[in-house]
DNA sequence: CTTGGTGCAAACATTTTGCAGCACA
DNA sequence: TGTGCTGCAAAATGTTTGCACCAAG
C-alpha cells in the first residue's frame, strides 16, 4: 500500500502551521483508500507531533496513556504503519531493539548525531550530502530517493 | 565488553591477505580475554569471510549446514557479539526483520545502497563523506568515531 | 582439573494478526 | 446496514539465556 504522499513544503515552520496541515494530508490520504479518520488516528498524530523528534511505539502509548487517550498497542503499531506509508513519519533504524520514528516534514532528520557516550540522538540536516549522493548514485545510474545517515560521536576529547 | 580492536589494514587486500590476519586478530582478541578460540568460533569466521559482503545471522546458519559443520543459532549469535566486540564485523541495521552484519576491515562498507526496487544491497565507500562528516562534528565540538549512511535508490527511470 | 563452550529448549521483547464486537459513513 | 476500526489475546519473529554436559588449556 502507498498512500498519497505528504505534499513537501520548503523551509521552516512554526509548529501549529505543522500540526494543521499534516492532519488535513492524513485525512486526505486515509479518504483516498477508503480509510477513515478516527478519534484514535487523530489522538496518535497529535501525540507524535508533540514529540517533535524521534519516538518510539512504548513511549507513544505511554504518552497516551498519560493524556487519558488510552489506545491499544495493536491500534498504535497500525496507524504507525499508516502514517509512514503516507509518507507523514518515517522509520529510524540505530537499534536493534525497536524502531525509532520522526516526522518526515520537510524531508528533514535524514541525519543523526548518537552520542555513543551519553546515548543522546539528535537530528540534524547536512545540505551538502544531498549533492554528494545523487552524484555518488547518477554515476551508476541509478536514482536517489532518499537515504539516512547516522553519526556515532563523542565528546569532542578522548 | 570490549575486546581488543583490530589493527585496520590500510589499501585493499586479496581475500588471502585477509583471511589469516582475521583469524589471528580474533585469536589474539579472544586470548587477551581468557577466551577460547573453538572450532565453531573459527568455522564461523571462516564463513562469514566467505561471503564477502552483508549477511544474515540465517544465513549464517544455512551456510554453516550445507558444509556439514552445524553450528546451534545460539552459538551462531554469541559468536557474532564476540566478533563486534573486537572489531572484526559490524552490525548493519537497514531492516526491522533482522540484523545484518559486515566484515569491518578498513572500515569499509559504511555506506549501502539499497535498492528499493529489487531490494539488492551493495556496500561503497564514499570518500568525501568522511570530510563532511568531520566537519559537520567538528562544528559543533564533537567527534565523529563512525557513521553509516544508506542511500535508498531505484532504477534511472520513473 | 578448572574454566569456558556448546546445544537445546525455554524465555524474551517487539511487532503482527485473528477475531468478536463497535462505530462511523 | 455494511465496511472498516478497535481492543484483546494469541501468534510470530529474531535474539538471548539457563542449564547440563562436553572440551580445551
Amino acid at each position: 500500500m502507498a498512500l498519497e504522499p505528504i505534499k513537501t513544503k520548503a523551509g521552516p515552520s512554526a509548529q501549529l502551521d505543522i500540526i494543521e496541515p499534516l492532519c488535513a494530508v492524513f485525512r486526505r490520504a486515509l479518504k483516498g483508500e477508503g480509510l477513515k479518520y478516527t478519534p484514535e488516528r487523530a489522538m496518535i498524530l497529535d501525540t507524535i507531533i508533540a514529540f517533535d523528534g524521534l519516538f518510539e511505539a512504548e513511549q507513544l502509548l505511554d504518552a497516551l496513556k498519560k493524556k487519558g487517550h488510552s489506545v491499544s498497542k495493536a491500534t498504535v503499531y497500525r496507524t504507525l504503519k499508516l502514517l509512514e506509508s503516507c509518507g507523514i513519519i518515517q522509520q529510524v533504524l540505530f537499534d536493534r531493539d525497536q524502531s525509532h520514528y520522526q516526522l518526515a516534514v520537510g524531508n528533514t532528520g535524514n541525519t543523526l548525531l548518537i552520542n555513543i557516550d551519553s546515548g543522546e540522538v539528535e537530528t540534524l540536516e547536512i545540505p551538502e550530502l544531498i549533492a554528494l549522493r545523487d552524484k555518488v548514485c547518477a554515476a551508476r545510474g541509478l536514482k536517489a530517493k532518499g537515504h539516512k545517515l547516522q553519526i556515532f560521536v563523542s565528546a569532542g576529547d578522548e
